[in-house]
RNA sequence: GUGGAUGUAGCUCAGGUGGUUAGAGUACCAGAUUGUGGCUCUGGGGGCCGUGGGUUCAAGUCCCAUCAUCCACCCCA
């Protein structure tokens, strides 16, 4: 069927349209504020970029990615999140041989094939920041620092901030340890997922909603129990620059974010009013990443944001949007005759700057005022055999109802002035 | 991928136990004495009742399948 959209997208209609250009602005002020340029990347990368660099066991590669094999037989995929065609990017232009560290922020489109719901879509779409090339902990800061900061701006309230430190490799080696130790003689009471994660991957038992292994869990050892003393370092420094700035965290030593590169400091923000998919923007540090693509050693710190739920915060708090675009002028013809010269002046309105419209469904003067008013225009210019004989128009000023006549000859002017007067 | 709810005009929804030409509000269009919006009144256009099967003399109404939406799990933005 061609009249339907495929499922999980969407169609962002005008007035909606408006909303998200006001999200979008705000954040290309708010990265223009923080030093943070822009990038595009392509919207479908190799494969193997996103196996090699989201890994290959998380749920995102493994049954999510919308993958095809193109006319040359080479298997593609619509990128599922951005940070690692950033780092590709970085990479693949020697960005790493420049000045560090490289601040680089984007917007767009990503694609996951899961099953649609509220705040869950299959085209989705992301506002995010990396940070290439430096592991200082005031970058981890900048950046949370910078979400809370753009958050605000969209005047969104009742947001919570969990940080946490998931350390280095060495870190979760041990954690993995102490976890298994204490989480074996449970095993009978965890909820299946988790027996299976018990051996595979027991970090994310800790942060699993299951009722037996919730209870379980609050008791565990958790990333901070073993973070090695140059991790904790890191974090007690991440924590002290936020306490400087006077960011408000709640430090969640169960907070494992699902994709394989983390390292160090992990965030994430919730909204507690979007429903069940209540993550609003998450990130964190990614100190392995860009050798695991084939770099040189090479830290970075980075975070996303999905538009829609943002937007989905927003409304449900009543945030407010400013007006939607609506023309300044809109002309009206009192008589067919008059047509031709209100199609001449409609041009020489819009050649001045002016946001300008005319009919074109042939109505009536009365029809026509009415389908102005609708338009939200500010003023309305009626040309009429009787103003064309003086070289006149009448201009309405449609927010009080106002009418005088002007002489078309510097018209537009007149009416930049009455614009401006307000 | 699993489970639950829903699917009637552009939109929001009515349509007891199956029975003639499927309704309302809103939106849209046109009028309400001769060149003027927002309020009010009148009239009008618009519906493959999601789609495909089945039961029945008869289905918007019952059954099955399918698609889509919503909600939850999972996962994450």
């Amino acid at each position: 069927m061609i009249t339907t959209r495929p499922r999980g997208t969407a169609d962002i209609l005008p007035e909606e349209a408006g909303r998200w250009r006001f999200v979008e602005d705000t954040f290309r002020r708010i990265c223009r504020e923080y030093n943070y340029r822009e990038i595009r990347t392509p919207v479908f990368e190799h494969t193997e970029l996103f196996e090699r660099g989201v890994g290959d066991t998380t749920d995102i590669v493994e049954k999510e990615m919308y993958t095809f094999r193109d006319r040359g037989d080479r298997s593609v995929s619509l990128r599922p999140e951005g940070t690692a065609p950033v780092v590709r990017a970085y990479l693949e232009s020697n960005l790493h041989s420049g000045p560090q560290p490289v601040k680089l922020y984007y917007t767009g489109a990503m694609f996951r094939y899961d099953k649609p719901q509220a705040g869950r879509y299959r085209q989705f779409h992301q506002l995010g920041v990396e940070a290439l090339g430096s592991s200082h902990p005031a970058l981890d800061a900048e950046m949370i620092a910078m979400i809370m900061d753009f958050y605000g701006r969209l005047g969104l309230k009742g947001l919570e901030l969990h940080i946490n430190s998931v350390g280095c490799p060495r870190c979760r080696l041990a954690l993995k340890d102490e976890l298994q130790n204490y989480l074996r003689p449970h095993a009978g009471e965890l909820c299946i997922n988790c027996k299976n994660r018990l051996e595979r991957n027991p970090l994310r038992v800790l942060d699993c909603k299951e009722k037996n292994c919730d209870r379980i869990a609050v008791n565990a050892p958790t990333t901070l129990d073993c973070l090695c003393p140059d991790c904790g370092d890191h974090f007690d420094a991440v924590k002290e620059y936020l306490d400087r700035l006077g960011v408000v965290y709640q430090v969640d030593g169960r907070l494992v974010r699902g994709l394989d590169y983390y390292t160090h400091t992990a965030f994430e923000v919730m909204s507690t009013d979007i429903g069940s998919q209540s993550s609003i923007g998450g990130g964190g540090r990614y100190n392995g990443l860009v050798e695991a693509c084939g770099g040189p050693p090479a830290p970075g710190v980075g975070f996303a944001l999905g538009i829609e739920r943002i937007l989905l915060a927003m409304k449900g708090r009543g945030a407010y949007f400013p007006a939607g675009d609506r023309p300044d002028v809109f002309v009206v013809s009192a008589d067919a005759e008059c047509e031709k010269d209100a199609f001449d002046l409609l041009f020489a309105l819009r050649k001045c700057g002016l946001g300008a419209d005319m009919d074109y469904m042939g109505r009536s003067l009365k029809a026509q005022m009415k389908f102005a008013g609708k338009t939200g225009c500010r003023f309305v210019v009626i040309l009429g055999g009787d103003e064309l004989k003086r070289g006149s128009a009448s201009v309405k000023d449609m927010t009080n109802g106002s009418q005088i006549e002007l002489p078309l000859k510097g018209l537009a002017e007149e009416i930049k002035k009455l614009i401006g007067g307000n």
